[in-house]
DNA sequence: GCATTAAGGTCAATATATTGACATAAATAA
DNA sequence: TTATTTATGTCAATATATTGACCTTAATGC
């Protein structure tokens, strides 16, 4: 009558299992370190997509979703705040009047910057113990982790 | 006048980023593996934490907080939303009068077993690629980041 | 006994996250 | 040209997450 008891693999529920655990603090302690500038850990990861070289012309709306893997929905109001503080711009496309490119500001570039100091004394306290080596297997692991589970 | 521009080191951010997008992609597909039971990923965490051998008689709210490193008020809501689907029970501790303990139900025990047959579909995708070494190796650098990121 | 501490519940405000639905405008395909 | 798709924004409902505050009750320290 009753489907036998399942046992997990100890060590697949105890790897998710942290995935959780690391990710919720990551959340808390990474926003209290942003704290002085009043971003949240998100807001960072907003920021931080808009900093790199590639997308000095900025990135769509459906790239950054891609990109950040959340919900446009989620993006939209996350973007709303950073424009509201005036840290990110929604620009028109040139070529595709459709689509808004997100381009940081001068005064988001200069909030990123105060982040990046901060971010900075975070990760040497994040990284402590982890060898450049380590550092670069956990990377591989997260990411083959991160493609396994995307729907897609 | 202004501060030297700060470039944070590469390797540091992608794994911090990686760690975004994993967690959030956890969430979401395994929410999604579990639509079937109608339970999230998150109360499904509560419900192993409650389902190991060594708490056969429960835990109190805060052992649990700790456990699973979220506020007691997350918590508690996500234990009433458990307790009004019939998961889990909160009953008096017998020598702490003002502690709870929190304990699955028999109607708990058998949803866990349930999402236990799903789990164990989404672990066999999620782990591939991964040896138990790769497997083991990950899970003590999450602990490590864990650690070194938690307040305390 | 009385003051303090601890355990838990809840309210508020805010931010993040999901899906689903609907609207608009523009690009593209038939 | 018309139909469809694409890009974006927003509303709703729901779940998760935080901090701070306040309350009750009970254990503990003095």
């Amino acid at each position: 009558m009753s489907k036998k008891n399942i046992e997990l693999d100890e060590i697949h529920s105890r790897l998710i299992f942290r995935l959780f655990q690391t990710s919720n603090v990551m959340h808390r302690s990474g926003t209290l370190a942003l704290n002085s500038v009043g971003v949240t850990s998100q807001q960072w990861s907003v920021l931080g997509a808009l900093s790199r070289p590639k997308v000095e012309a900025g990135m769509t709306v459906n790239d950054m979703c891609r990109y950040l893997m959340v919900s446009r929905q989620s993006l939209s109001l996350m973007l709303n705040r950073l424009e509201a503080v005036g840290y990110v711009k929604r620009i028109q496309d040139k070529r595709d009047q459709r689509s808004k490119r997100i381009v940081l500001t001068e005064s988001g570039r200069e909030a990123l910057n105060e982040i990046n100091h901060l971010m900075q004394v975070f990760f040497e306290k994040v990284m402590k113990g982890l060898s450049r080596d380590d550092q670069i297997s956990c990377v591989h692991y997260l990411t083959r982790l991160r493609d396994n589970m995307s729907i897609d």
